[in-house]
DNA sequence: GTACGACTTAAAGCTCACTTGAGGTCAAGG
DNA sequence: CCTTGACCTCAAGTGAGCTTTAAGTCGTAC
């Protein structure tokens, strides 16, 4: 068991976070000594998944849907598969825009909204908009 | 030339966006008629790049740091290159988060935490936490 | 020429994800 | 036993990125 100190250590984040994330579900403290929770090193796991999910472009009630406070991935799987769809769809878009920022800092063009290249990277992530929903 | 509200038509932007944008100098109107601003079609062009930039985990400063109000990348190419560089190390975190979900969706194990091939892809996008300054 | 409605401004308000601060509790050490 | 200090709670504050609201301005249609 841990408490709460050594988690922040461990994990990195801090004390005030620890206890919002687990005002709102994301973790569990497994006790308390006296006052002070205890933590079982589980939690270091579950900390690294939500931060990953931060990262990702998650809310934090996005990743309290994704996984459970005990760490465990929703029983839901056409949920998992719709957010690593998301996630794909993501991922086309920045490396889309990394082709377009690594070509736009080596090309000497001068205006490159009207660069071919840059263009046509740019589009690939464009092209999704339309297709979104919102937000 | 666009008035504004054809601008939040084709783009989706709502007109508040707009002008907050325009305020924090990401996007430029190219003039008024009497009060009512007036868009070039490039504006559009911008609003998309502004979207992805978004998408991609950037605030609006950094946006404002590779683009100017004009929609051309920053002069600065370092600077051009180190986003791009950022972005590949995004696209590494989201792609082993993607695998993860896909395995999580799949795999019968009861608990995924202890799963060899769901810590495995987790950690790879783990790896980059130590090594990152903050937020 | 005046009424309408689409636009304008400035300021205040909102959500998310926390952080900060004030004041309280409790286990351990001296 | 009593102080220390690490932890606690609850409420308010913060910054980003907008949205909402109230009050005003202007071009167009009648």
């Amino acid at each position: 068991m841990l408490d709460i100190t050594e988690v922040v250590q461990r994990s990195g984040v801090p004390a005030s976070a620890l206890r919002y994330y687990e005002e709102k579900g994301l973790i569990a403290s497994t006790g308390r000594r006296g006052l002070k929770r205890l933590f079982s090193p589980r939690v270091l796991d579950q900390l690294a998944l939500i931060a990953l999910g931060r990262a990702a472009g998650f809310s934090l009630d996005e990743i309290g849907g994704m996984f459970d406070a005990s760490g465990e991935p929703s029983i839901d799987r056409a949920i998992l598969r719709e957010k690593a769809d998301a996630l794909d769809a993501m991922i086309k878009k920045l490396s889309a825009m990394r082709d377009g920022l690594r070509h736009a800092a080596q090309c000497p063009a001068p205006s490159h909204l009207e660069c071919d290249t840059f263009r046509r990277l740019m589009t690939v992530a464009l092209a999704r908009r339309s297709s979104e929903s919102k937000r």
